[in-house]
DNA sequence: ACCGCAGTTGGAAACGTTTACAGGTGTTGC
DNA sequence: GCAACACCTGTAAACGTTTCCAACTGCGGT
């Protein structure tokens, strides 16, 4: 910890002026490769004095790897992504690399910056979120210049690997869930359906009506923002329609159209059921706590990270292309399903 | 795009090789300074064949910058500090910079090592939330290799820049709000106390308690951890104790007690009223909305972030161990003062 | 006395950049 | 027609490591 004499950083080259041995001899040293006694003593002895800690930059240079990981989402702000954050940083830190977080603010161009951005070597490895997964996009990712794991689906043939929720599956559940505590009229708040999650959530919601006998009604169904806001206005605007549960494509959906539903004196569940997906920490923090759908994010996001570690490490070669699904769970809260009536009539 | 010959990632070697000119030229067309005509167009042409990317390492070694920055906080998963990492990911972006996150799970020797990789020339800075500031942080600190941003409160005297919230006006502002709607008999549930947050907010309420002509109650305060299952017990236990108000040193402790409150059938805010801290993005979901006190966690993340890179970019000299606090904000929202009733100020 | 060998060591090259410096060209002014 | 000069270019060094290779030491075996 005493002041550097050089006026820079120590680097191997004070330690071997200062223990009298050449840098190799220091590099090999503080490797715990093989040296006499005495100068392993000298040598840790210098290091210790001077306060040395060696240079990553350097290291990366020479041998190739910044033992650092990219994490690309669309807002780091999201609380849905938080748990899929927390699981990506622990997996990274067990593992010995340090996370760079990126921002997209959901811009395709940002997106693909980023997949052109490996090539600089900042990162061994990627994760990337996209928002939605253009031709641009298979592009890149099949020339990207490092390892990279998508979130979300990918069309087949694509030799990159990813992680997916099945969100069509977690839509169903929810929805099947809702016939199953006796709703009928069941409206359906979706995010924008030109992005993925948005199409398949919708896709889930039609297959689970049908399952369940019921018909699809255009007056039911809103497309809309993926916020809080939205999620008001558009139960709003549906309360019209005298649903008896509101399915929503997200928690922040959920928590605008429960808002909006206090707002009018009408009870959650008794009045109308409400059902949310992601799971998110909103969906535990409400009152009333919030069914939703868990589509993963904590085991998605551990997931991403173990495949780009395994791939970097190397020690068995996975196959190009490797796709993880994880299975959607529902959480059944007080917001649906009062647990005694159960045949309920509009 | 074409696949590289040599294997692997082009360099200016590649591009100087093929367009026939010394990597010298390369590297003067690349950044820009002058050179001949042909010789720009020559160079540019092998940079897009090769689809060359500039390698960081190498540039950073050289230069001795890395153009990233370190946000060392706590716990990535805390909603609390979603805005903040959100702030400052927004601020290191336009500056050009790169984010690094570290979970330091609210461990001290995590921290501390934390604090001595900034030699390690990973990243240019750091911002910090240490959890508690022990010597061993000061010491760290002092002699960090390279520009530190805490957050929260220093001893005077470190020659260490800092950004702090003012809890304890802050908390004193809630306090006044509720006796101001009428709340007499003022519940605290505190986090622990041996924590910088935690200390500041109970001195906050006592001061407020003290200006309002209400006495200290030990039954009415309980020291507890800081998530909602916390607030929750916490507020169960205190119930018995017939408050008014209960004010929650954050808002997962608020969230926690309003669940309680809404368990037992009690209404808010007419018959308790409920108030938090952090104006997190739970506080605005709810419902009720959680009236809480905004410490300026977007304005403390944005000013953390803009210290560091103005110390970095070093265009005006800032002294060292600056300090900026964020005012504190009350936020009143429906979990207090019902509209009728009141004599307030605030 | 010599050879081979294991154990250590130092010199030097390499990673991919940037940049100081010196050398080369062509142009201008006399 | 020649000096001075501006301009452009290439060589080489540097950033801080790791690692290949050759050299040196001391040793035991022949």
């Amino acid at each position: 910890m005493s002041p550097v004499p050089g006026g820079g950083q120590p680097t191997i080259v004070s330690i071997a002026r200062q223990a009298g041995v050449s840098i190799a001899s220091v590099s090999r040293v503080l490797n715990g490769l093989g040296a006499r006694r005495e100068t392993v003593e000298r040598v840790e002895r210098a290091a210790s004095e001077l306060g040395y800690v060696p240079n990553a930059v350097a290291r990366s240079l020479k041998d190739g790897r910044t033992r650092q990981l990219t994490f690309a989402l669309p807002d780091i702000g999201n609380p849905a992504y938080l748990a899929m954050v927390r699981a990506v940083q622990g997996v990274t830190k067990t593992a010995g690399y340090r996370l760079l977080l990126h921002s997209t603010d959901a811009v395709v161009d940002d997106e693909l910056a980023v997949l052109r951005s490996l090539g600089d070597r900042t990162s061994d490895g990627l994760i990337i979120c996209p928002i939605r997964i253009t031709d641009d996009h298979i592009d890149a990712l099949t020339c990207a210049a490092g390892p990279v794991v998508v979130m979300g689906s990918l069309p087949s043939g694509v030799p990159v690997d990813s992680v997916r929720a099945d969100s069509v599956t977690g839509a169903a559940l929810a929805v099947r869930h809702l016939h199953d505590t006796g709703c009928r009229r069941i409206a359906f708040i979706n995010g924008p359906s030109d992005t993925v999650p948005g199409r398949n959530r919708e896709e889930g919601y039609r297959a689970a009506l049908a399952e369940c006998g019921l018909v699809y009604d255009d007056a039911l169904v809103v497309e809309t923002g993926f916020g809080i806001e939205a999620g008001a206005r558009a139960a709003g605007e549906l309360l019209g329609r005298r649903p008896d549960a509101v399915f929503c494509a997200n928690d922040q959906l959920a928590l605008g159209a429960a808002r909006a539903l206090h707002a009018r004196g009408l009870r959650i569940p008794q009045d109308v059921a409400v059902a949310g997906m992601d799971d998110s920490v909103l969906a535990r923090s409400v009152w009333p706590p919030l069914t939703s759908v868990d589509l993963g994010s904590t085991e998605r996001g551990r997931r991403a990270a173990e495949l780009l570690v395994e791939r970097l490490d190397g020690t068995a070669p996975i196959p190009r292309g490797t796709t993880a699904t994880a299975p959607p769970r529902l959480v059944v809260r007080a917001s649906t399903a009062p647990p005694t009536e159960n045949t309920r009539s509009t």
